[in-house]
DNA sequence: AAAACTGATACTATATTTGTATCAATTAAA
DNA sequence: TTTAATTGATACAAATATAGTATCAGTTTT
């Protein structure tokens, strides 16, 4: 069972090199080049992420991709969303016999808590806390962890 | 996302049946019917449950599947692992830059660790978990929730 | 001997994921 | 003002995963 796809993988990758040097632009060829992302599929997702107000670009020469927001309202949950579809179970388990009354399907209910703690988790999952993370690593071994 | 896809979704509900039945058989088509399962797809999960000892089965006329272990034992992690194989999130996000030193990639660390509560939800959610509440869902309102 | 079963496995169809290629439009800079 | 570096948009293709079907051989009860 994969929880994160290439899709988010990629873009989360993305996001925090945009994060890291926020206010400034990243061409995508950079970004492909230094994070060792297939570089058309990573312009699709940037793309992406720019329909979904994550991320802004400016075309030609010197232009690119930049971070406007603060990382910290961009959270994993949020890519896996754009990326992977929302987090649903099963559409209704046992629904030939239990799911008339669907409001009172207790397996439903177990599973679908199950979904709001993962949502949860991953809702706490940050950019900007991924970002905070990473930059501590450096701190500690500067070479070895060293994103840009 | 899907977290549980048709396998999981499909051999969740022949347990629940052979777990409401337990220590009879019940043939692949019988559950197939009553489940509004593809009844070749069914006899496939049951194969497979069996190699992982999930259940047992008898060959011939009045054959069957049958659940012997107690339905306690049997947890939607464990279905999950079968048919959709371990939990697991990229192989190695960041790896580029960071994971000449794997142990230490605080990334890596928080993605394992939402890993970890998704799994540990699951291991709680058994089969002998969901038939208790499946009968008591069937105390309230036994028309709209009977399984058999 | 027939019928109701499982065991094993091959096959097909569809969807999803992952990756590549192309062409037009924009913009900075030579 | 031309050129090169860039994004925007979209089409294509390959690989993999999911979902479902079909078949034939073997077993066991009746």
């Amino acid at each position: 069972m994969k929880v994160l796809t290439k899709n988010t993988d990629y873009a989360i990758r993305a996001l925090l090199a945009l994060a890291a040097k926020k206010g400034s632009y990243l061409s995508a060829k950079s970004i492909a080049t230094e994070h060792d992302i297939p570089y058309q599929f990573l312009r699709r997702l940037l793309q992406e992420m720019i329909r979904h107000d994550l991320i802004v670009s400016k075309e030609g020469v010197q232009g690119g991709f930049m971070m406007e927001k603060d990382p910290d309202t961009i959270s994993v949950t949020q890519l896996i969303e754009i990326f992977q579809g929302k987090v649903q179970v099963s559409e209704c388990m046992f629904r030939k016999q239990i799911c008339g009354n669907r409001a009172r399907c207790v397996l439903r209910h177990e599973i679908m808590r199950i979904e709001q703690v993962v949502q949860g988790e991953f809702e706490r999952l940050t950019i900007g806390k991924l970002l905070r993370d990473l930059e501590a690593a450096n701190q500690v071994s500067p070479k070895a962890t060293t994103i840009s």
